[in-house]
DNA sequence: AGTTGTGAACTTATTCACAGCC
DNA sequence: GGCTGTGAATAAGTTCACAACT
C-alpha cells in the first residue's frame, strides 16, 4: 500500500517508483533511517566520538543486525573493531534522506492539529520547516503565525515560485482530496497526511500518512482480556 | 518491535504476547481492521446493505485477497456471491478490536499537541474517548478543557479507580519515560506515545508510537532528485 | 578482543488461483 | 455470474553466523 494507513502504515499500491534505483532497498531500512539519526544525536549529546551497532541497538531497541544490514544497503559507513563515527554516520544518513539541506513545506489546515503541527518542535533537528500556511476561513486568512502569513487555500498554486517541495494535510477528511489534488498541481512529489482518507494522487507523489484515532483504536485489542 | 517507531511504527520487540493466542494473526493484519471499518462506515453512510472485497478495495486501496485474508483470521464473516453484510461486518471488526464497548484513554501532556488531540473529533467514531487529562503546569492544572479536568501528573495512580484503560502520551521526549512509568504503574496497558523516545515498559503493555517529525523526514528521500 | 558487512537461513506478509457456495 | 475463503506460491523483511578487518 502507499502509507495511507498509519505510520508504519506499508504500502499496497506502490507509489514510490523503485524502477529507478540500482539496488533494491527495503521501505522498512528507509523507514528506520531517521530513528538511528535520533539515536546518532543522543550519543552526540553524550559526547561519544564513535558508536557501535550493539549501542544503536541499546536506545532505539533495533537490533544490532538489523542497524548494520540497514546502513549496508547505503554503503560501508563503520570501522570493524571501532563502530561508527557518530557526526560522521549522521552527515551520510542526513544526505541519503536528502535532509542535508533545509527542506520546506506548506502545511494545509489551521485548526487544532494544524496548529499544533505548526508550532511542533520537532522538525528543527531534521532540517524541516514550515513556510507556508493555509486555511479556508476569512477569520485566518491574513493573519500571521510564527512568522508565516496564512494564505487562502484556493491560493496553493503560489507554492511553485516558493521552492516548498512537501505538504502537509490537516483538514476534515471531507477536504482532503481536494487539497492533495491541489498540492499536486502546484508541484508538490511529497505529502504527509493526517486526514482518514485514501488519497488518489499520480505514481511519482509520495504519501505518508498518520490516522491518530486509528491507532488508538488498535490498542484495546491487545489489552488482556480481563482488564 | 515493539512499534515505537513512527505509525507502522512497526516493532523491534515484541510487546504483545503472542504466546496466548491460538491462531497466528499478523499485526499487519490488526493494523488494517480499523481502515476496514472506516471503509465500512463510507459504505453505510452510501445506503450499502452489502459489501465486496472489491469494493472495499477501492475506497481503501488495499488488494481484494489481501482484505479477504485479513478478515478470515478471524472467522468466515461473508456469503459467497453476495459479499458482506456492512453492519454485521463492522459490528463483528468493533468486536475483535474491543471497541464494541466504549474505552477511556487519559491525556497526558496539553501543550500544543496534546491540545489538539483532546479536542480531535475522529476518536468517536471507534467509541474511544478520552476521559482524563494530566498536565505539570500549575497554570493549567485545575482548569476544565472540554468536560475534563486537568490533573497534577503526580496523580497518575488516580487512575485506577476510573476504568481508564489506556493512555496517550504528548510530553517532551526527556519526560515520556517517567509518564510511561506512572501510566503502567496505575495500571495501563496501552499507550499511543507522540515522544520520540523509545519506551521501556513490562512486555504485557503494548505501545504504538506515532512520530510526526520522523515520518515528514522521510518523504524527502523519495522526491525526484530534480525537484 | 571487538566490531563491521553480508550471504544464507529463517520468518513474516502478500498475492495468486481456484474450489466451493449463493 | 459473482463472490468468499484458503492452501500454495511468491515476495519482503529479519535474524543468524561468520569471515574480514582494526
Amino acid at each position: 500500500m502507499n502509507e495511507n494507513a498509519s505510520t508504519k502504515q506499508k504500502a499496497e499500491v506502490d507509489v514510490e517508483d523503485r524502477r529507478m534505483r540500482y539496488r533494491r532497498i527495503p521501505d522498512e531500512a528507509v523507514r528506520r533511517l531517521p530513528m538511528y539519526l535520533r539515536g546518532l544525536l543522543l550519543c552526540s549529546e553524550e559526547g561519544l566520538q564513535n558508536v557501535s551497532s550493539h549501542k544503536l541497538s541499546e536506545l532505539l531497541h533495533i537490533n544490532p543486525p538489523q542497524i548494520r544490514k540497514d546502513l549496508s544497503y547505503f554503503g560501508a559507513f563503520g570501522t570493524p573493531g571501532v563502530g561508527y563515527d557518530t557526526a560522521k554516520l549522521a552527515k551520510q544518513i542526513r544526505g541519503i534522506l536528502k535532509i542535508d539541506t533545509p527542506n520546506k513545506a506548506a502545511l494545509v489546515g489551521l485548526g487544532n492539529l494544524g496548529s499544533a503541527i505548526l508550532k511542533y518542535p520537532g522538525f528543527g533537528s531534521y532540517n524541516l520547516e514550515i513556510s507556508a500556511v493555509f486555511d479556508n476561513d476569512p477569520v485566518k486568512i491574513g493573519k500571521t503565525v510564527r512568522d508565516v502569513k496564512v494564505e487562502d487555500v484556493s491560493k496553493l498554486s503560489a507554492l511553485k515560485k516558493k521552492g516548498i517541495t512537501l505538504g502537509i494535510i490537516a483538514v476534515p477528511a471531507s477536504a482532503a482530496q481536494a487539497v492533495a489534488d491541489g498540492l499536486v498541481k502546484a508541484g508538490i512529489r511529497g505529502i504527509l497526511n493526517f486526514a482518514p482518507y485514501y488519497l488518489d494522487v499520480p505514481r511519482k507523489v509520495k504519501v505518508i500518512s498518520i490516522d491518530i484515532a486509528m491507532d488508538l483504536a488498535r490498542l484495546p485489542y491487545y489489552l488482556p482480556a480481563s482488564a
